[in-house]
DNA sequence: GAATTTCCGTGACCAAAATCACAAAAGGAT
DNA sequence: ATCCTTTTGTGATTTTGGTCACGGAAATTC
């Protein structure tokens, strides 16, 4: 079974608020972060964006908490909101980080996902994280429902598959310095906020080489 | 500009002849392979398919000949119907290969495809080949056309990233030899038809390094 | 079928990265 | 502030994979 805590579901005339005073301010805020990130795919009418956020759970999650543990599969994905969640499988007791995902972006395992088989990966929070959870049931439904979400899918898949193909050429085909010049370069959100122990799993690295390629510069 | 030559439209009443005798039956069954394939992703009324198959050309490229050169992305995407496409970057003056593609597969470049930014990569027949080439401008007027073909082309980019996915941590968490043994057991139709040269690029191994493996196996 | 190109195997050597070990630094918790 | 955990840095050593060089096999061309 999936993690379920937390649950709060809301919809655009629903008021929803966080321990703080600005609770409201701060809903309002996610909400509209949310569309914004999904305008760039796929423009949604008020309609369609008031169905998807009704569906959308709010979620938070400690350091070290899993978002989706080997075994399952029915998880569904998560729109970061804030903090930081890592993609990785256990390999020789080693947890080899396949992916991080930062806030506005979405974390998947898309295998599990997408073919039912029990995934064998793991969604892990890094950092304290919260998150809007969109579950399998619910996207299968909107895909269903009308071709702006269908749409929005494909963009999005198109969207993380051209980022996949990079990190993947990086790692087959570039030496672990360029690969560290790559992070630096391109992502440097990830050598702020993930740590460095995770990052090298991540490029195919030991932790050391990669401290010491940061070290000599 | 892309390559363009050999291009035959054709639809489901129109008679193709090839150059030996059973073109009609060729021609038959590569239409009925190419449903059949699409089919596993999502099924299309004969409506769809003859509006799918219409836009497709059939293509022929000898060894070395290129479906996509570097500084291109008005390519649109291949189904390959013989032989092998290969997917590499110039680095350093040498090919390295990001990815094959063999019958029945669809070979691309998403990234220039869907950003129309020239594409840093080329795509190569590795072998005397054949496939239905499907133009950006046609998929697009697809796409516009009906939901089917946007949940056709969802349905592929899962596919197609499920497998980038598998491929990228192989190479990101994987020894040397552990990754030979996936292709053996994972992709045993690239062993037989790709040559170790280029396979090596595509496990981040020297050519020597592979040739080595194999040898004491 | 001879010639040319492509592809593969292998030895010797070297450079680079992995591993092991430990300590220091940074960050969180109480 | 103190303790504990997590994260990082760094030296010493070992291992491995890369590089260079060459020859042979296999395939393709003419």
């Amino acid at each position: 079974m999936d993690c379920d805590h937390n649950h709060k579901s809301f919809g655009s005339n629903t008021i929803f608020l966080l321990e703080n005073l600005n609770g409201k301010e701060l809903y309002a805020e996610n909400e509209m972060i949310l569309r914004n990130t999904l305008d760039k795919f796929n423009v949604l009418n008020d309609t369609e964006f008031s169905e998807f956020l009704n569906v959308c759970k709010y979620e938070a999650f400690s350091k070290r908490e899993f978002l989706l543990k080997s075994g399952n599969y029915n998880h569904g994905i998560y729109f970061v909101l804030s903090g930081s969640v890592g993609l990785f499988e256990l390999i020789d007791g080693k947890e080899m980080y396949q992916n991080f995902f930062l806030k506005n972006e979405f974390a998947h395992e898309l295998k599990s996902l997408t073919t039912q088989v029990p995934s064998t990966k793991n969604l892990l929070a890094l950092s304290d994280t919260t998150a809007f959870h969109l579950s399998r049931k619910e996207l299968l439904k909107l895909y269903e429902k009308s071709a702006s979400f269908e749409r929005l899918g494909r963009k999005l898949l198109e969207h993380i598959l051209n980022g996949q193909n990079e990190i993947s050429s990086v790692v087959q085909s570039l030496k672990p310095e360029e690969r560290y010049l790559y992070l630096e370069n391109n992502r440097p959100n990830l050598l702020n906020t993930i740590p460095l122990t995770y990052l090298a799993s991540y490029l195919g690295l030991a932790r050391e080489t990669l401290s010491r390629i940061r070290a000599r510069k």
